[in-house]
RNA sequence: GACCCCAUCGUCUAGCCUGGUCAGGACACAAGCUUUUCAAGCUUGCAGCGCGGGUUCAAAUCCCGCUGGGGUCGCCA
């Protein structure tokens, strides 16, 4: 059975790379009759905040992506100390007292061996324990660190495979070494290629739109966001460009996406919005175009057969809702 | 800096695994047709295997090195 996750921290709002990672483990969930499942980070009590979470599931929402189970880390820390005890009784573990503000953390001594990872993109990546230091697995505030809640939500959890950026590469091997101390089976894993701006750097907010809701705000139609997506560092082959989405996931397939990192196009996403748009009938487009008419303008301007008429005249010329 | 990942037109990519098709498609760009004009549409064009060594009759494709880019080095996730 297929299983596998979308872990965004609600940190934040929901980015286009979080987004192409969503649809990839969503797009493979559904190629392989598997379950999708959406889980939420939020071990960090400080930086996670309600309205991020509430905009990450309305984006995903937006975008199509529904999941097949849902859990949050918060109500799951229990298990997490649980799990600590157990390495600590095991003297796998030891307790370390911080120096400036007291409380005891939980770490993870780190075994001396040669960590081979497997992932589905890149083949075998094979780290020496020597490069890693003991790994913290609870904060001396109580709460678990990322990699300690991950590992053990993801045994539990029974996920096949972790699908993730590529930035997460390099906690992989710790994790691997959590997994082993716990006795669990690691998952396989595929580390998707990072999303790049055109100067091929990390997306970064100067870059324009960054957040699924700004696109969203910006007239885009989420079809074309998705189709636009995938088609970053993945292509269903043949040369389509203009997906099908039943079509994308019966060919989707992990070992052809690509490992090198990919450069948004915001002019590549106009025109395929642009063609979106063309295939819309009058009335669709209407409603679709409504909303941001009373943003702009107000309530009732333009309604009804009138509307219809102008929207016909401007479809072709038209790459976002807000032109 | 250390460790890890990567490398086909300006950009996204097909091709690479199982060497031998003028390296194919798309966006962008340019020109032309069409159009009262602008878009759209159609046609054409421009443009690429980072470099150097191997292996081979033959390398974008396999191997090594270099260069270049990216990622990670938190009691953030």
């Amino acid at each position: 059975m297929v299983r596998v996750r979308f872990a965004p921290s609600p940190t934040g709002y929901l980015h286009i790379g979080g987004a192409r990672t969503a649809l990839f483990n969503w797009m493979y969930a559904k190629a392989q009759g598997g379950k999708f499942i959406l889980r939420i980070e939020d071990t960090d009590k400080v930086r996670s905040k309600q309205e991020y979470l509430d905009e990450i599931m309305d984006s995903m929402q937006w975008l199509g992506l529904s999941w097949d189970e849902f859990y949050k880390q918060s109500d799951r820390f229990d298990l997490y100390t649980q799990y600590a005890q157990k390495l600590l009784d095991e003297g796998k573990a030891y307790k370390e007292v911080r120096e400036e503000g007291g409380g005891e953390a939980i770490v993870l001594k780190m075994p001396e061996k040669v960590i081979k990872i497997y992932d589905l993109i890149r083949d075998e990546i094979v780290v020496d324990t020597k490069e890693l230091k003991d790994q913290v697995l609870i904060k001396s505030d109580g709460s678990p660190t990322y990699s300690f809640a991950c590992v053990i939500d993801d045994a539990l959890m029974e996920i096949s495979c972790v699908i993730r950026g590529e930035d997460h590469i390099s906690n992989t091997p710790k994790q691997i070494v959590i997994y082993e101390a716990l006795g669990f089976k690691p998952p396989k894993f595929a580390h998707l290629p990072l999303i790049l701006d055109d100067e091929r750097a990390r997306l970064s907010k100067r870059a324009g739109a960054v957040a699924v809701t700004d696109y969203r705000g910006q007239g885009f139609l989420p079809q074309a966001v998705v189709n636009y997506l995938m088609l970053l560092g993945w292509s269903p082959g043949n040369n389509q460009e203009k997906v099908v989405l039943d079509n994308a996931i019966k060919n989707f397939s992990i070992k052809k996406i690509n490992k090198a990192g990919a450069a948004f196009s915001m002019d590549k996403l106009k025109w395929l919005n642009g063609e979106y748009i063309k295939e819309m009938d009058n009335a669709q487009l209407s409603a679709a175009v409504t909303p941001f008419l009373v943003k702009q303008w107000g309530a009732g301007c333009l309604e009804g057969k009138t509307l219809e008429n102008i929207v016909q005249l401007y479809k072709g010329r038209m790459s976002t809702l807000l032109d």
